[in-house]
DNA sequence: TGAATGAATTATGCATTCATTATTCCTGTA
DNA sequence: TACAGGAATAATGAATGCATAATTCATTCA
């Protein structure tokens, strides 16, 4: 939310928070603050060389989007994800990612399924190597692009919402040989389905595609959270 | 967001900016700050007897849930809801009815489907008298229990947060009487599904109820807006 | 009369300060 | 030694203060 798409001619100036709000989450999304931590507001404040009340603003605001939980006088802690919310999240965006099919394929331009087309075969050529960091990120990509075509500002910026308080447990996640071959052949499916711009079935594959992320995902994290 | 289900017997204390963030999103919904108004700052701190400062940590919370806008040195203002966010968030909102009612009609007790059934009576009762205010009430209601129902409180928060961004849509809009009929209509197949703890149905018939919503307040607003 | 320019006023963003609450550390006692 | 109690310290929450940007208003000149 709060996106400033300004035209290219008009003068940027954001202010102090709204830039702490956007450098804090990425702190968090990118792990540098790990979930459970404190987060230092003296650190912060010292370290982006801001004062209190700025970096204090920009943490409601991140703990309205809960990436972030704020305790009454015992400050804020980067949320830990549990399984419980997982299991509620996912779903969650499953449905969202399901919308989003459906309305893409309304509007999407071949040039745009050409782009995925790429980004696609780039994305097969890090799974046969192995690489599954770049693999995470070109597959969020191509759910960005899709995310894109819906012309859909709001459920863009909800959808990304959800997204950065899963983010950490998207990247991370390991997964075992067949599931991600499985992932593989669910993405060739999604590519099919936006080829011949079905909605309905781009909807359904992309709602099954995300349960089964939920599943290697909540592997991964009570193989994490043992306890 | 940040709902705090603390356990009865704890000692609540919240903090200002938080309780502060409640007001003035009421005040936001109920329309004593209408649209497009200008929220003032210092009038609002005399009226609630706090400093700028939390009330100004609450207006950030606000504007990313997108409630109210903020311009870099002009303040904040009332969002106004145009025709192109309603045509956008109403379809987000279909997508997240329609889960709710998949995963209610897995959780859902005799005892919840009765109480659902009682205020759709109730509810019932105003349309045949014309009460719109108080059938909107009660309508909001059962999509509330609905929503209680799928035990998924990261759903409910996110529901609800996109909710409050339109609600004044929806409970000023008016209906012409064919169409509050197909409401009424519409809500009877919602119960019939429920009894039947038919999730797929039942997610169906939401998803197509909150599309005929859509039309009706957008006819609302665009008769409110002409130009 | 009306647009343009600049001064006065106001609002806004941020830093600082102060009061209150939590936490840590130390001391004394069992 | 282990625990309880309390002082010292640090943090948090909120108010105030200050600098800067926006707005309003009055004045000038065409």
């Amino acid at each position: 939310m709060n996106v400033n798409l300004l035209t290219s001619d008009s003068i940027q100036r954001r202010s102090l928070h709204d830039e702490l709000t956007d450098r804090l989450r990425a702190l968090i999304t990118r792990g540098d603050l790990a979930p459970g931590e404190k987060v230092p507001e003296k650190e912060l404040c010292l370290q982006f060389g801001v004062s209190r009340t700025p970096l204090r603003e920009a943490l409601k605001v991140l703990a309205s989007e809960g990436i972030i939980t704020l305790r009454p006088n015992r400050g804020a802690t980067v949320t830990a994800l549990t399984v419980k919310e997982l299991e509620e999240v996912f779903p969650v965006m499953g449905a969202l990612e399901a919308l989003s099919g459906e309305i893409a394929c309304q509007h999407i331009t071949d040039r745009e399924v050409h782009a995925i087309h790429k980004l696609h075969e780039t994305m097969v050529g890090h799974w046969k190597k192995g690489e599954l960091q770049p693999y995470f990120r070109l597959n969020q990509k191509i759910h960005e692009a899709i995310l894109e075509a819906t012309r859909n500002d709001s459920l863009k910026s909800i959808y990304r919402s959800l997204s950065g308080r899963i983010l950490s447990a998207r990247y991370i996640a390991n997964m075992s040989p067949e599931r991600w071959a499985k992932a593989v052949e669910e993405h060739e499916a999604i590519l099919k389905a936006l080829d011949q711009r079905d909605g309905a079935k781009l909807s359904k594959i992309l709602k099954a595609h995300l349960a089964n992320k939920l599943s290697t995902v909540k592997d991964w994290l009570t193989a994490q959270l043992p306890r």
